[in-house]
DNA sequence: GCCCTATTTTAGTCTAACCTAAAAATTTGT
DNA sequence: ACAAATTTTTAGGTTAGACTAAAATAGGGC
């Protein structure tokens, strides 16, 4: 069955939310924001994708995408990124510049041209970014750990470790509430100073400057 | 103001007509042939197309492109053509297999892209099936090739190109041992049903009807 | 010039994907 | 626990782009 562009972009932005939000259901308004729609377009598209059986769908109880689902919104993703690397390194676009171009070319068409361009630049893992590019079979790769000041910003992180070890930082984290295991989210991020505002587990917002954002590791979830 | 998808491949379809007829107007029913639509949908078409000052039309009369419409034609002919070369030579399709992805991102719309990919390329003047590609300013290229059923007997002519870009054409074409650059000379002309018989490359002879003849563009070596 | 045929347009439907306004269900606060 | 606030769904409308069936127009042959 075929899986039109509009649709597409849907599950995308189902599987982005979901990751965000510790795989819950995702919300009629979450996804409505998200994509910048009314709500009322958006429950008339979810009835389409669960006739589709692309998403387990329980009226004013929020959405899951099923495995089909799933695989449709993880191809999208593994389209998009190769198609950044693409942009990137063969036609010298700068990283800031391919989100919309990547936007479009997520969308075209054929398997065998996916397959020929991953290996054309190499079978990379990760796109300009740093988010991880899927296999062709849907497996992320294993995540290497960034400086949350190099994280990017639409991604949900998991503080996995920090580069400075004194007494004085660890306090400053302790104080500051983040911890090993906690999910963060890059709310803003300040050309100015480099500093950033963090959501931390979906809850609480910190500010924190781009010298201790350096020294905190977190991996893509 | 925008050009939808849909409306880029009727402007490319009465590009590629009017060009076939000696740039005369061109027919609803033409028209609704190539893209296999149905007259009345081309002509609710053909009033948006007006509307928005691409096409010239007069009820019962055909239609001619504007300028503006012409720039558009172009413009995505230029983009289908650079994707051509780019999926032959960098991803190593074969010259058979692109025109379907090539129908797709032809409407991929970036015009830092565009360029981009043709200094990727190398500004190349023609496409893998031997169509010259308009510059960024719209001018093809100097052509004289011509369709290999209007060509004159004795002369040696060289394959520069297609008229039918379908896979089935093309497939024809490979098994018959027809390929771009070949030396053809037509050695019979059968008045009866105007198939011809040429010689390749001065070696092997083969069978041609009016068809397959009327589809292969040459030019005189 | 007039009839016949082929072409083209009009009129009316359909679907996907959006919208607004109003109703219904759920959640929150006290 | 229940009223208020919020979220979600329903109902009904719009537009682009397709369709079928019927009406209008053009063009060729006599």
């Amino acid at each position: 069955m075929l899986v039109s562009y509009t649709e597409e972009n849907y599950l995308k932005a189902i599987f982005a939310l979901s990751r965000l939000y510790n795989d819950q259901e995702v919300s009629t308004n979450q996804i409505s924001e998200h994509l910048k729609n009314k709500a009322a377009s958006v429950t008339d598209m979810l009835k389409r994708l669960a006739d589709k059986k692309l998403i387990d769908y329980k009226p004013y109880k929020g959405v899951k995408l099923t495995d089909k689902g799933k695989k449709t919104a993880v191809k999208v993703i593994r389209k998009h990124r190769l198609w950044e690397v693409f942009l990137v390194e063969k036609l010298n676009f700068k990283w800031d510049e391919v989100h919309d171009i990547a936007e479009q070319l997520e969308h075209i068409d054929s398997d065998k041209l996916i397959e020929k361009l991953d290996d054309f630049l190499g079978k990379p893992k990760a796109d300009p970014h740093g988010d991880p590019i899927p296999d062709a079979s849907g497996k992320f790769g294993v995540q290497k750990s960034v400086a949350l000041s190099d994280a990017s910003k639409r991604s949900a992180l998991i503080v996995t470790g920090v580069s400075d070890h004194s007494t004085e930082f660890l306090q400053f984290l302790s104080n500051s509430g983040i911890s090993l295991g906690n999910q963060l989210k890059i709310e803003e991020y300040n050309d100015y100073d480099r500093s950033i505002t963090v959501k931390i587990n979906n809850k609480r917002s910190l500010f924190l400057s781009h010298k201790a954002a350096s020294n905190i590791l977190v991996e893509i979830k």
